[in-house]
This record gives C-alpha cells, structure tokens and sequence, in this order.
DNA sequence: TGGGTCACGGTTTTT
DNA sequence: CCGTGACCCA
C-alpha cells in the first residue's frame, strides 16, 4: 500500500487518507481523479475496512468499469471487491432484494426511453410522446406521484400529461415494467417509507463515494442522503467547471453548495494537472474564469510550455472541414497515432462536412455515440423477442415484432386482439394461448388466426427452451423466429446482419460466462449496458463535446466556434454551461489544440454568415476588440421590406439589446420589428 | 396492410 | 437540407 501513496501528490494522498466525514474532492480535468478514487479504495481495504462496506458509484458503465479494473490490480489480497457499479445499476441490484416491499414481483422489466415513448403513443394524445416522456421524467425525479400532479396541473396541457402519467403508471405496474427513473425512484420511496430498512442499509455502507458528483440530479442526491444517514461518511468527487448536464435535470447546486448543507465537509482541490501542455491550460483557465458561479480552482501545469494554441479562420464549413482533414493527414504521415487525434463539435449536424472532408482524403474515423448499439431496429426487434419470451405480460414488445417479419398482421388485427383482451382482463399473449382456434378465426379471420396460432407455438417453444437449455437457446430463436435470414433479405441488410450477428455472440457469452443465470437475468443486464467504451484504434475520432468528455488526446481540434453554435445560443440557453462545455472541449486537448470558425456556415438549408465565437476572445486567444458599439443599418427614413408586411418606411431606430428595433410605417399602419426581419429596397 | 407523399421542425445524452 | 410522422390511396 505504501508505494501506492508515494505515487500521489499531496492534495491526493490527502484525499485519499481523508476517510472520515463528508469529503468534496474537487477534480479538476486531467487531475488523476481515477487514479485519486481507485487508490483511496485500496487505502479503504487495506485499513482493514470490510469491502462490503464500501459502495462506489458513478454514472456510466464505462468509468464502473475502469476504475473496477484499476482498483483490482492495487487490491491484492480481498476475498471479494467492494461493490463498484452505476447508480441505476444500484437501484437494480436493491430493486431485486427489497421491491417487494411495493408489493411487486421481481421478475420486472427494465423499460429503455424507447420503449417508454412506445407506450406513451399508445394513449393517443396530441402533445409529442417525447415530451410526456421528459415530463413524467420531471415529475418522477422530483418524486410527484401522479395524484399529486394530477392535482396540482392547471393548464389543459399539464392535466393532460399528469392523466397520461397515472395511466403510464398503471401500465408499468400491470405489465411489471420498470423505467430507468424507477431505478432510482423505487428504492428511494422504500427506503422513505421504511426508516428501519434504511438504517439497515446505511449501516451496511459505510463508506460512499461518489464519482461525477456534478452530474447528481436531485433525486440522486436525495438517494444518497439516505444512504449514508447514520454516518454522513460521504465521499464526492467531481468538477464544478464540467457541469454539462444540467439540461437534463443535473443540478449543479448539489456540488457548489456541498460545503454549505454538509459544515463539517473537508474540501480538497485537485489542481495539478497532468494532460495538458501549459499553453491549453492557460486558455482553459482564462476561459472558465468568465463564469461566476464557481467554487473556484485554477489548473496548474506540470507539463511543458508546448505550442500555441492555433485559431483557425476559414470562409465556410468545407475550407475548415479540408484544412483539418489536410493536418490530420500530415499527423498521420508523421507518425502519431490516429486514436490521439480527435475533432469536437458542439452540435451534431456540424460532423458533416467533416466526415466528407476525412472520406476523401481517405482517413478512417470513427463517429463516436452516433446511434447506439442496442438503439438499432434490428437489436431492439430481438431484444422485444426476448422480453415477450421472458415476460409474457410485456403487450408494448409483442406489438413491436408480432409483425416482425411481416406475417401480414397489421394495426387492425392487433387492435382486434388488443380489445378482445381487454374485455378478458388478461394480456394479448395470454388470449392468444388459451383462445381456441374457431373462436380466434372468428375475431381476426382464419388466415390471420392460422399465422396467429403459429407464431404463438413458437414463442411457448422458446419460452421452454429459455428455462432448459439456454445455452442452445439463441440458434433456436433464429431457427424459429429467423429475424437475421429476414434482415440478410433486405437491400440494405449488410450492416443489421452483422449487428446481429453481435448481438447473438453477446448473447452467447454471457450464457457461458454466467450459466446459472436467466434470460431474465440477462435483458437487465443488457438494458444498463451502453457501448460507448469502443473508440477504435485505428480511427480518428469525431464528436460532440459531450461525447467527448472523460477523455483526452494528443491532437485536438474544436470546430464552430461562432456565436450561435458555441456557445450555442437559443431560447433556455445557459451561457456558464456553454462556457463549461468550451472548457472541457479544450481541456481534452494534451499537446496541440486547434480552434476553428468559419465565416459563414450552410445549416438547416440556408447558408447562415457568423460572428466568431466570445469564447475565443475570453480564453486569450485572440485581441478582445474593445467593443465597438454596433451601427444599425437602417436610418430613418430608408425604405424597408418585410416578408408579410411588404413595403414600408422607417421611422425610427431604437436599440433592443444586440439588435436594432425599427418602427417602421407600412402604407399608414405602424409596427415596430426587429431589423433582421426587413431588408433593404 | 403497406407503400407513397407531404408538411414540419430541428442542441447537447446516459441509464 | 434531411429525417420523422401523419395521412391517403391501391
């Protein structure tokens, strides 16, 4: 243990061997956070600290994963490890112990947004099944139960999301599903309504620290409070400057006002850095320092000066997307490794011309966290295969594949069977098990009836199959349901194929690695399980910021950098957040970073001319022009054209923050419109 | 039922 | 400009 505390500096032998009490360990980027973490949980159990006292959490498979594995090469002789795992995956694990104390079985589900949208289109409403979605969600993780939201919804548009929430509710309990939220909303009500239980629980964790404390939500903070409520024995860890999350439900409070709610907290600074070269620390550090609401830290450099951080300016998105792809190449051709170059952007939409720019000098990238493994068609088809097999409750993925592949039942026939059900009171798939044939061809015609029958034998064949020879279980669900034979028939079937391909290979290693385990077993495990950790080797990279955080390389370049994409402007617009996001984006960068902006852009169909972004002036990269009061184009008396209004004359100009507001006489009739609406005649 | 056409709207993403 | 979803007709 000894040599591990040598390898530390002060602040993290501090950290580390700070055991007792609340402690915030404030991680600036490339401050050896995982290492700091990872050794203070060797410290623990070398102290003599029961692993199973220990509870780590963090927000993505990926970091659990990481710092499992560093932690396990530094503990050497422990008869098990201390449970390291994510927050939903706690509120699994917990789920699976206390649920039924909600009285629930649990054999539950685990829903993904997907699927949470696909039942909420179900009750037809006209608001965006995406909306109520991220409404329930509000409401969940502010622990609103349905009645109370129900109650407190004024506007005809909150009574109707709060209605769809109860039914959704409802829907989830019938079906024993479960939603991501619940993973955490569940344990925390039992622990609420169960003091005994929680003490029970906190007792058993003694020891909790917390990774990406930035990113805790509200619920997830309330969570933790009950946690360690017997002994406040709680270890955070994280960085106020790389609070990115907050537009979705990340509350930044929860790590500025530690050291308030908890007056005992120890706070201690992780400000070495040990990534960057001096020259991208020093535009990090004048960036960040625009932001106000900070608990203030400043990265120290222990590298060399290094090169100046470039600013590059370029006429349009393809001048840009070229002269990147022409340094890359000459990266290449010098030898650096293709997975220490990356390109970031603030918006997605902005990976274009850069793709098509890295295409056509032939360089290999990867696009990083495009679309999702286990959000592909093809994988969600077999993964609602699965989960009809294992729950035969589950009415939202029967809908999704009792057409896939077409066997020529369609909305009508599945409405059929969706109230034939109802009027039972049992699931569609229990109808369709005990309904006799005469009987069915009389609901849905005989044909229809014929492929019915047909289709259900195959699944209680499976269903058989799962709970007695899982280990053969998959080439039979190909052979009977043949989803990759129907996939290979497609034109564009190359890609699903392989996906499938994956997915069955997946599938058969976690049954050899886990033989004892259930189909069951085996779709929660897959719906906490994201495949991001998989940046190729060989590829450069390109992605958005957000992607991009946690990780760091050589060569860096930063594109957009204009007024209205970064920082991205809009209505909701959090500028600190953007100036975050500037700030991890340049912090990833470890020896050359480049910046670019381009005068005019093609977006969203129209070219769009651009200012370049304040953040280049605020990290010193370029003179801050000392403001130059912006002239209004128009003058009284010019004669303007707007789009519905047509011909007028302006009559005066004001002043409406950075713009200019014109009143403007169209033929007698007086309007004051904002100068960029009218256009010169 | 399912293919075709048109209108619309459009950050960032993990579990 | 491009993808999605609603709606319509064969």
């Amino acid at each position: 243990m000894r040599n591990f505390l040598d390898e530390l500096n002060e602040a993290q032998r501090e950290a580390v061997t700070t055991i007792d009490g609340p402690l915030l360990i404030l991680a600036g980027a490339g401050s050896g956070k995982t290492k700091t973490i990872t050794t203070r949980l060797a410290y623990l159990i070398d102290l003599g600290i029961d692993p199973a006292s220990i509870l780590t959490l963090t927000f993505t498979n990926k970091a659990a994963k990481e710092m499992q594995q560093r932690a396990l090469q530094m503990i050497e002789h422990t008869p098990y490890p201390p449970l390291l795992c994510t927050f939903h995956k706690f509120g699994l694990l917990f789920l699976k112990f206390h649920i039924s104390r909600l009285g629930r079985d649990n054999n539950f589900v685990i829903i993904d947004t997907d699927d949470k949208k696909r039942i909420l289109k179900a009750f037809k409403s006209d608001l965006p099944a995406s909306l109520i979605a991220s409404e329930i969600s509000k409401y969940k993780n502010s622990l609103i139960t349905p009645q109370e939201a129900i109650a407190a919804a004024r506007l005809p548009n909150f009574k109707t999301i709060a209605n769809i929430y109860k039914e959704y509710e409802e829907y989830l309990l019938e079906n024993n599903l479960v939603d991501f939220d619940d993973l955490l909303v569940l344990p925390y009500k039992i622990l609420e309504n169960d003091p005994l239980l929680c003490e029970q629980i906190s007792q058993k964790y003694q020891y909790i620290m917390v990774d990406e404390f930035q990113d805790t939500n509200e619920l997830q903070y309330r969570l933790l409070q009950k946690l360690c409520s017997t002994h406040n024995n709680l270890c955070v860890v994280g960085d106020d400057d790389q609070s990115i999350y907050g537009w979705r439900g990340a509350n930044i409070k929860n790590i500025l006002e530690f050291p308030k709610k908890l007056p005992n907290a120890k706070v201690i600074k992780l400000e070495k850095n040990y990534r960057s070269s001096q020259k991208i620390l020093e535009a990090a550090n004048n960036l960040i320092a625009h932001n106000r609401s900070r608990l203030g830290k400043k990265l120290e450099a222990t590298l060399e000066r290094g090169k100046e951080v470039k600013v590059l300016q370029c006429s349009d998105e393809q001048e840009e997307a070229r002269l990147i792809a022409k340094r890359v190449k000459e990266l290449i051709k010098e030898g650096v490794k293709a997975s220490e170059i990356a390109v970031l952007f603030r918006i997605n939409a902005l990976s274009r011309s850069i793709e098509e720019a890295l295409n056509r000098a032939g360089i290999h990238f990867k696009l990083v966290g495009a679309i999702r493994f286990y959000e592909r068609a093809e994988i969600k088809d077999i993964i609602s295969y699965l989960r009809i097999i294992a729950n035969s409750q589950d009415e939202f993925s029967l809908k999704r594949v009792i057409n896939k592949p077409k066997r020529g039942i369609g909305k009508a026939t599945y409405e059929k069977l969706h109230t034939a059900a109802k009027e039972r009171h049992i699931s569609i798939l229990a109808l369709l098990q005990t309904i006799s044939y005469k009987e069915l061809s009389k609901l849905v015609g005989a044909k229809n009836a014929k492929t019915l029958q047909d289709f259900i034998q195959k699944l209680q064949y499976l269903q058989d199959k799962a709970q007695n020879s899982l280990d053969t279980f998959i080439d039979a669900f190909e052979e009977t349901i043949a989803l990759r034979k129907h996939y290979a028939s497609l034109p564009d079937g190359y890609e699903r194929v392989a996906n499938i391909d994956e997915f069955y290979g997946m599938f058969r290693e976690f049954v050899k690695e886990n033989p004892k385990s259930s189909l069951d077993d085996f779709i929660n495990e897959l719906s906490l399980e994201s495949e991001q950790d998989q940046i190729g080797n060989e590829a450069v990279s390109i992605m958005s910021v957000h992607a991009s955080k946690g990780l760091e390389f050589e060569h860096l370049f930063v594109i957009g950098l204009e007024e209205g994409f970064f920082p991205l402007t809009g209505d909701g617009c959090d500028i600190e957040e953007e100036r975050r996001l500037g700030y991890v984006a340049i912090t990833r960068a470890k020896k050359e970073l480049t910046l670019s902006y381009v005068k005019s852009r093609f977006y969203r169909g129209r070219r769009a001319y651009l200012e370049k972004s304040r953040f280049l002036g605020e990290a010193g990269l370029i003179p801050t022009s000392i403001k130059i009061e912006k002239r209004a184009s128009f003058k009284k008396g010019d004669l303007v054209k707007h789009k519905l209004f047509g011909i007028g004359r302006v009559l005066g100009v004001s002043k409406a923050g950075r713009e200019f507001k014109l009143t403007i006489n169209f033929g007698g009739n007086k309007k004051e419109i904002l100068a960029s609406f009218v256009e010169r005649v």
